[in-house]
DNA sequence: ATGAAAGCGCTAACAA
DNA sequence: TTGTTAGCGCTTTCAT
């Protein structure tokens, strides 16, 4: 009698609900239409071992016939999510589209998903949704989290970063190699006889002596080089904002100022197209004062812009990271580093440092 | 007996486990460090009511301390994911990164989480896979998937779509005015004295005439000014891929036509670049042949593109589309239509029409 | 090779 | 206001 109530009460629910919306198909349904047990239905959709080819087509067919499909948190509940996470900072970057790109290729054909996290702030809270999500592998682009925090996350969930140069115990990295790139942008720069070279870079955030950010790297390598050259007494850093609008700016301060640069390396693309806009709008043509990028974006080559910039290669990176993070997953536990060298792109936004008037600030060296 | 063993076995279970990793905090162990049961818990962090002002104290005392995160996949199972889906087809274009923003920032504050997916190909597959992750709520941009099986969809799911143009029965949409748009384009050509307008636009898949996607409006907007004008002769339809190299190569073609185009109205801004390019790389400096964008992307205002655009404010239909959405999820069941009236820059691109020489094709009108 | 059954962490309906 | 309890749809032993 108990019994026969429940029945009735679950039925009535049952219908209620499918007069509103049809109620999804579960594994329960195709088990039932392929007339096997639900443990067969997931071994099928999980392509796992010890199922017959006989049971495997009329699985098929009635997931095909129900258009059956699999409820993901259900799965995550028990098993994998079948989704890997991404965290980026800021969207406006075009060198993370780049990455985004060749991430998404390299999952073709896998049975995973790519979802995007956007931060906001530092980037905790993007990973932080992107793990109560349960992804089954995750990769970050976030320069400003503690890497032991990084350490403790990678001990639960498969991690790469993208564009660290920690040495880590617990999680892979794909990174540019920041002093051989900037090392060719200050070569060719020194070479075209520049000695008042300005570097324009992210906030001191991200630019912290010894943090080992790229722009930390950059910014690094800048300054060793003008030692190096014996130009110790010009080097002049300007750090910004992350927009156009921020380099621009500052450019505009910074020209307006006696000693002015006769170049300027600006920490990536981004930036360096504000000071383009800048030096175009007061009126100093191409390559009055020589610019420099970084990531070699797609409007680097433009002829309205011809930045010459630092190639990333942030489609490699982006299938790379992919790459090494499903190795992890597969069961690898020692920690890879892998480093891209950049290459350098000379376009017309660099030339030959022009002399400045005869007499003035003739003490120079 | 039986309940003994149980117990032991489930002890040796946990411990195993926590050898191994930690096990994650639950609802659980949050309810027994506060001393309550895991439905209190469960009202505090939903902040529902019926919970008194000193368990919801003692309750997210425990939560710190023990550093408790819900687990998303469960939530999902019972009631909400707190995750509302962001489906959009190419990151190159910029246009859609202002969306992003927007949607972003509207939900600063929400305990909501954005999370994209990138489609490759219509859009269908990212949309399901969205959907198989129980997002509450779907905001997608695909221009192709079918208004019947969005119909279909949107019964099941709140939905909004960004640049349609349809009469949607279950969904809401937000569009720019493509109409007025593509007319304030067309108005300052024709003012300017040009005749020869080509218009250059993606693929025949978004641009079928009928098909009211975005293209398939500036499209036949486009034909009818021309049409209008008297110009019916002079109308030129080039159709290319998406991207700046697409409209670069077709561009090249163009011009290199007999009966050139003295201005070319082109789809979307990353076309318009590509334009430029082309034009540049032939020689032909600025505004010989004039060109109009659409989407007013960061770059069009830079001076050595100085594109004349049309601002269809893309953060604006970000934040909107997030406004309407949660709207929806909150019980509103008619369909909303928010279009946004979008607004021509004129810049440097566009120019008078420049007289061809005497006597060459002087039958023309 | 196949199936039965336990239970993942949470919410919702109900009981107290 | 608080606690009890029944599942949500799936995977995973463990029998068969």
């Amino acid at each position: 009698m108990l019994y026969a109530c429940r029945v009735l009460e679950r039925k009535e629910t049952t219908l209620s609900t499918e007069l509103s919306r049809p109620r999804p198909v579960t594994i329960q349904d195709v088990a039932r239409a392929a007339g096997v047990s639900r443990a067969a239905v997931s071994k099928v959709i999980r392509d796992a071992p010890g199922v017959s080819t006989a049971m495997r087509t009329r699985v098929n067919a009635a997931i095909d016939e129900l258009g059956y499909r699999p409820s993901v948190a259900a799965r995550a509940m028990r098993g994998a999510s079948y989704t890997l996470g991404l965290e980026i900072p800021r969207f406006g970057n075009q060198f993370l589209t780049q990455v985004i790109d060749g991430a998404r290729d390299a999952l073709e054909g896998t049975p995973y998903q790519l979802v995007i996290a956007p931060a906001h702030g530092e980037g905790y809270s993007a990973i932080e949704a992107l793990v109560d999500r349960q992804v089954d592998g995750l990769i970050a682009v976030s320069p400003l989290v503690e890497p032991a925090w990084l350490e403790r996350l990678a001990e639960r969930i498969s991690v790469v970063m993208i564009g660290r140069h920690d040495r880590a115990r617990n999680y892979d990295t794909v990174v540019g190699d920041d002093v051989s790139g900037s090392r060719e942008v200050m070569a060719h720069l020194l070479q075209l006889g520049h000695r008042r070279i300005a570097h324009v870079t992210e906030s001191e955030a991200v630019t912290a002596p010894g943090s080992r950010t790229p722009h930390a790297f950059r910014l690094e390598t800048y300054t060793e080089c003008m030692f190096e050259a014996g130009y110790a007494k010009h080097i002049k850093v300007v750090r910004t904002g992350s927009t156009e609008d921020d380099a621009y700016r500052s450019t505009m301060e910074l020209i307006g100022a006696r000693d002015r640069p006769t170049a300027i390396f600006a920490g990536h693309d981004q930036l360096a197209i504000g000071v383009l806009a800048a030096l175009a709008d007061a009126g100093l043509s191409a390559p009055e004062i020589s610019v420099v990028g970084y990531d070699n974006t797609r409007i680097a080559s433009h002829p309205g812009i011809s930045l010459t910039s630092v190639d990333q290669f942030g489609e490699v990176m982006g299938r790379k990271a992919i790459a090494m993070l499903l190795e992890r997953m597969r069961g690898r536990a020692e920690p890879r580093g892998y480093a891209l060298t950049p290459q350098l792109r000379i376009r017309r936004s660099t030339g030959p440092a022009v002399p400045r008037p005869v007499g003035l600030d003739h003490t120079d060296d």
